[in-house]
DNA sequence: TATATTACTGCATAATATTCAAAAATTAAG
DNA sequence: CTTAATTTTTGAATATTATGCAGTAATATA
């Protein structure tokens, strides 16, 4: 057994996927040459990041979901991307935004279990400029990337 | 001209992608039926539920994006999952869910400008059943479903 | 109106996924 | 511990699909 299921999801999470030209063409009803066309397109102006896997994630281990907003201390307001990029690099965050009101930033997060989410909380987002923070617990998903549950 | 590009999104954004297993395998260092087999049996398990692309909405006329915190009214209380449910059909939201804290719902909304969002709110948002909202509007996104920018 | 650029499309070919059957590895049962 | 059943791996053959190309059509520019 090789169990290449954790690489599996390692490399759909952020892409290793491509487009079902044909799938597309016969739906649509246009020459395939023609969606191949429309879709290089589409990549060549960045308009396409990427393509790839949604999963299940109670399947995964990452059954634990919450949205987890950030207070900064003074001497970071002038720059929550540093802060914020470094937080984006964590294969655990799905989600790093800087935003208005009295938050300056809020991360959607998946881990496990709350044992692993407090671990987490310990070492990742208790750092140096971040003053504050404040957990909303995801009880229920009912749509994540745009795909319904 | 036949702008397809609208009806690409559409598709793109829940599925019409597939895996590139060939390349995969090549990563990995395993042969292609492997990975093959692998990957569908992830499908079949429904661990993987849809393969489906990542856009810059800025440059899809989605450049306005909020985290709206949804308040019930008491008489929802129950089934908060019947307004979730409701709200997940919308193309304009990317997610729903029933959280903690003295919100019940937090939702992700992307449209294409503040007059948009405004219009968004009075259409969809404001509804029997919910009681109040508190939107976070995202100045800044540094991480959006697992893809960097 | 002429010219340049962009968009579309059929055909040929290259690349890729998929099927199948057999072997290997793992798990379950006696 | 041994045998049987199940799951996983893999190569070879085949079916599908993407891609490159070249010519045409449509649109934009001057």
């Amino acid at each position: 057994m090789k169990d290449l299921t954790p690489k599996l999801i390692g490399l759909f999470k952020v892409g290793s996927c491509t487009p079902q030209i044909s799938k597309i063409a016969k739906q649509l009803k246009q020459p395939s040459t023609t969606i191949h066309y429309n879709i290089k397109k589409l990549e060549k102006e960045s308009i396409i990041k990427a393509y790839k896997a949604v999963f299940d994630y109670t399947k995964i281990n990452e059954g634990f979901c919450a949205y987890v907003l950030l207070s900064l201390s003074p001497d970071e307001y002038g720059n929550p991307e540093r802060i914020g990029k470094d937080l984006a690099k964590h294969a655990e965050i799905e989600s790093v935004d800087i935003i208005t009101s009295d938050w300056e930033m809020i991360v959607k997060v998946r881990v496990k279990d709350q044992n692993e989410y407090f671990n987490f909380v310990k070492t990742v987002l208790s750092r140096k400029g971040v003053a504050k923070i404040k957990t909303l617990v995801s009880l229920k998903q009912l749509k994540a990337e745009f795909v319904e549950s």
